[in-house]
DNA sequence: TTGTATGATTGGAC
DNA sequence: GTCCAATCATACAA
């Protein structure tokens, strides 16, 4: 009889079980047909499984008497040598995967869009470039403005909330994985390097369902951020106050309708709108005057009187106030051009 | 429904 | 970068 024989016929008094006290036909059909080696494996096998039906403190009994028998050592080092022949054909496996590109460009994706990496910037700041770039009223921007930071921050809280589950219940697992295999490498050889492997498996497993979220995250995030956009690029009038503002601008500036930056952020205050949006519409003023003089003379009139009104208005405030008074003060403009469109 | 007004966008020139 | 010119897209009045 050879080791290995001897320690599994030796292990088949360990806890006292036989087929018979199981039951299980199976057992008993393998025992007629096959020799003595594959009934003890079966033997060993029911063992194992009627392990796992019995309490803890029975289990830990078994598991004692298992620890201390006489023959443990020589299971042991039979274990080894079957390890031994098969190990090369795990030899080859890959020890460390390369960075996912996919997995980066996710990442770099979702910092870029403040959905990871500190909560400031990122997703204000898309959220400004975007408002800017459609440029809304101030107003209605702080609102749509407030209303994507919120949403953004909801994607936020998710993803964070996700990823810690993810990584507790990775982490949990990785644990039990570990302490189950430093268990059994009481009774069969496992190296520390083949727990490092296994444990890597494990988190390639996690880092792949990361990668799902970060993805889903991503596409919430995208979704979210065209919505917004498609929102902003919604046209609006001015309301009439503001389209009175720039008009007494553009005609008490009509031989220079062009306003400097000081002046355009000065009338973007007082109509409520932003910079860009006050030149855009003096851009249009202009050319839209241009193209057709006699259909805004009208206009021109009308604003030409209530400046001329308001001049005077200012100029006797200003008489009384015992100092001299310049209409649209604070409004400075910047050197001409094309100014002889506009004379 | 249709025509007009108007804010926004785009491409080119400077 | 600003500005012009053309154009688009929407709001609004008839």
């Amino acid at each position: 009889m050879d080791d290995q024989t001897r320690m599994l016929t030796g292990l088949t008094g360990l806890g006292g079980l036989s087929q018979a006290d199981v039951g299980d036909p199976d057992s008993v059909r393998k025992q007629q047909s096959l020799g003595q080696p594959q009934q003890d494996i079966g033997d060993i096998l029911q063992q194992i499984m009627a392990i796992t039906d019995e309490s803890l403190d029975e289990a830990q009994a078994r598991k004692h008497a298992l620890n201390c028998h006489r023959m443990k050592p020589a299971l042991f080092s039979v274990l080894c040598e079957i390890k031994e022949k098969t190990v090369l054909s795990i030899r080859g496996v890959q020890e460390e995967d390369p960075p996912d590109p996919q997995i980066m460009r996710l990442d770099n994706m979702l910092l870029a869009e403040g959905v990871s990496g500190p909560e400031k910037g990122g997703g204000s700041a898309a959220a400004a470039a975007a408002a800017a770039a459609a440029g809304g009223s101030p107003t209605d921007s702080s609102i749509e403005h407030s209303d994507y930071r919120a949403k953004l921050a909801q994607i936020r809280q998710i993803y964070h909330s996700e990823l810690e589950k993810y990584e507790q219940a990775c982490s949990e697992f990785t644990n039990h994985v570990m302490n189950l295999l430093r268990e059994q490498s009481r009774t069969r050889p496992i190296s520390p390097k083949e727990i490092e492997r296994m444990v890597a498996i494990i988190h390639r497993k996690f880092s792949s369902i990361q990668m799902q979220l970060k993805q889903s995250t991503c596409e919430a995030v995208m979704i979210l951020r065209s919505r917004f956009l498609d929102a902003r690029r919604k046209r609006r009038n001015f309301n009439k106050q503001a389209t009175e503002v720039l008009n007494e601008y553009f005609y008490s500036h009509l031989s220079n309708p062009y306003p400097s930056e000081e002046a355009k952020e000065e009338l973007a205050k007082k109509c409520g709108i932003t910079v860009s949006q006050v030149s855009n519409w003096f851009g249009n003023k202009r050319i839209r005057y241009k193209k057709n003089i006699g259909k805004f003379q009208e206009e021109a009139n009308l604003y030409a009187v209530k400046t001329a009104v308001d001049a005077a208005n200012v100029s006797a405030q200003a008489s009384q106030a015992n100092s001299p008074a310049t209409p649209n003060s604070g409004t400075t403009c910047t050197p001409t051009r094309n100014v002889l469109l506009f004379v």
